[in-house]
DNA sequence: GGCCCCGATGAGAAATCGCTTAGAAGATCC
DNA sequence: GGATCTTCTAAGCGATTTCTCATCGGGGCC
């Protein structure tokens, strides 16, 4: 299975392109904009790793020439948290999934793997647990019907709850995922964000659906009564 | 579920413990073999990743000493592609198992959910032994479809009475388990919390399947009648 | 029956965990 | 270049959990 990675900062194309070599793919890099568009064309891949930021043509360029070509072609976009809209930008021209860097490579193996199993399947579009709703298109959460604000933080957080509804996950886990690689083991932020999100989520409908399991971790359940 | 990764090169054992806590199990590294063994010992891991080229203390001493304490601790042995002596005189010192490296992560956590699948066990994530069903994903306990609320030592003594059900299993047994081999033996904390586990169970459904067996330890019963 | 051990139990001390709050540091937007 | 918003750190507090200790009870053995 081939797999191109586009991204001009080195370190973090070798990482990619040695961790998924040691999963079996076969990788091929490229390190601006025009190269990967050229490559993405051959037809040659399975699935494509873009970053947003670019030389010579932007992620996003790159996703619309792909998708003149390929409908189908996977594509899953890395961005820093701070550009939601280039996220949403992204998912509108075409794009299959989004990861913020700094991501936790296991998340980006899950989500390439839940792309090559069922391409198009996997939406990136929109989540539903309990009485919330979220819509990655437009970034925007709705609890019951009323709309809430979140921070790029809150929706990410909110977002990696709601795609493990009822699973009790463990801090370590979700600051993996939420945060990415360099994060401090010793902090509190997750139980700080936490916080922020349950007020918010309060604030719209009385309750908030997430649950403290002491000593283990946090879970959102679904049977939102 | 605690595992405990020994690796003196720390990029690969950062990447391990990484992976292995966004699959939710909760990971402590040792950077040499000395600290490597006495982190074992505790017993207070289900599972070793050993990478066999260790600093003052080599993988295969690891391994002895491992041995001389717990005979059925899985250990996984990282050896490079030119070691093949070390892996059989591994395998012979009593590892379960070995990867080469490079390895897939993919490799590796397979390889550490068969040696964690314990005997008659379904799936990793679930216990059921007589009326009692414990899910390690939602972390919840029911007896007799009743809901159990039980903190997290409570929950870890459960789960290991029911990992071994039917079995007289004896208080050094349990606490080295569940507490940790080098806890005061004086103590009477296990009473103390079989006793919390039977009010528990005894509240959803009259009675506790929890035997004592008088000066020789304690016993779950399967058939719950 | 009486004694002795082992285990059960209740009360309370100690430790731990997570929530909240306030504010510092950093980013972003006019 | 401020003002504002976001992200993160750190400290204090309260609740729960964990553990200790002392006492109680009951079975087995003489």
């Amino acid at each position: 299975m081939r797999i191109l990675v586009v991204e001009d900062e080195r370190p973090i194309a070798e990482f990619v392109q040695r961790g998924l070599e040691a999963e079996g793919y076969s990788v091929s890099c490229a390190y601006d904009g025009e190269e990967g568009l050229a490559l993405a064309r051959t037809g040659d891949y399975a699935l494509v790793v873009l970053d947003v930021l670019l030389p010579k043509l932007s992620g996003l360029e790159v996703i619309k020439g792909i998708r003149e070509d390929d409908e189908a072609l996977p594509v899953i976009m890395l961005t820093a948290l701070a550009e939601t809209d280039d996220v949403v930008k992204g998912l509108d021209l075409g794009a299959s999934d989004y990861l913020t860097k700094p991501f936790a490579f296991a998340e980006l193996l899950a989500r390439i793997r839940a792309h090559l199993r069922q391409p198009g399947q996997v939406s990136a579009t929109s989540l539903e647990v309990g009485r919330i709703n979220l819509d990655f298109r437009t970034r925007e959460v709705q609890r019951a019907g009323r709309g809430v604000k979140l921070t790029a933080r809150e929706f990410e957080l909110l977002a990696y709850l709601m795609r493990h509804p009822d699973q009790v996950l463990s801090r370590a886990q979700i600051l993996n995922a939420v945060w990415g690689y360099d994060y401090d083991p010793g902090t509190n932020v997750l139980d700080v964000y936490i916080g922020y999100l349950r007020r918010k989520l309060a604030e719209a409908d009385g309750d908030a659906p997430i649950q403290t399991v002491r000593s283990a971790g946090y879970r959102l359940v679904s049977a939102d009564a």
